[in-house]
DNA sequence: CCGAATCCGCCGGGATACTG
DNA sequence: CAGTATCCCGGCGGATTCGG
């Protein structure tokens, strides 16, 4: 694939398909909540606690939003105590590799944006290197 | 690579790093600037025009985010018109491959996704099975 | 146990006007 | 041409409370 083509693919009409899916799996905890589901099914206590930091009412809107864009089902069983389980989808499990790639360009440039991110607020960022190069 | 592998990267300490990439990345405008920059150095008026709809102020910041991360780099020429060309950095162009990976998956399942959507609205979505199995 | 409802602070981001 | 400064609004998301 051509430089030309990749720019285009996320481009797209006006980057439209970018920004739906950003709009999609851009906010705080949607992609956490797929790799937490990713390969068992699960209840709504059960997320709670994996997900640290996440609240009942943004787990329950992320979960909404997954199983309106059917990337997640969600499974009620009639019982005494209430029970509810989630789970991907086969789309939503695609959704992993994609995940991933990120999470692993995350994992590797971290370090140096962090860098790059105090040199430029450390300088009068109009001249002078980097404070440790 | 293991599904619980793939979850463990994506979760990482507490899912840190996908949420910083996506703090990063997340917002309105910055991929779409980087597949613009993509194999080109541009100057500013430039981009403006290529990317429909943003505004010189949120163009403005987010070159200057982009620059603060190392991702975009930034020259000016003391011309008597004004000129500021930006270009991807090497590390900014490492970050093409995720960004396409993210636009197939867009691309592949916005269809989908799209009637998922309308079904769920348009069902009671208590009951009733979803559209296509 | 699961989730809906309400209240509220914060900030992303658009429109506009001004500067060098 | 390439920004900077200011105003304003919508909604994301946290805390808390109530219901089945």
């Amino acid at each position: 694939m051509s430089k030309y083509e990749k720019a285009c693919l996320i481009r797209g009409d006006g980057g439209r398909a970018v920004r739906g899916v950003l709009d999609r799996i851009g906010d705080k905890w949607t992609l956490l909540v797929v790799a937490t589901l990713h390969g068992e099914r699960m209840r709504f206590t059960e997320l709670l606690r994996r997900i640290p930091g996440v609240s009942q009412r943004m787990l329950t809107l992320t979960l909404r939003h997954l199983e309106r864009d059917g990337l997640v089902g969600r499974t009620v069983y009639a019982e005494v105590p209430p029970r509810v389980e989630y789970e991907l989808t086969a789309t939503g499990r695609t959704l992993i590799g994609p995940a991933v790639a990120l999470a692993e360009w995350a994992i590797e440039h971290n370090a140096g944006i962090e860098r790059s991110r105090e040199a430029y607020d450390g300088a009068g960022r109009g001249e002078a290197g980097p404070p440790q190069g």
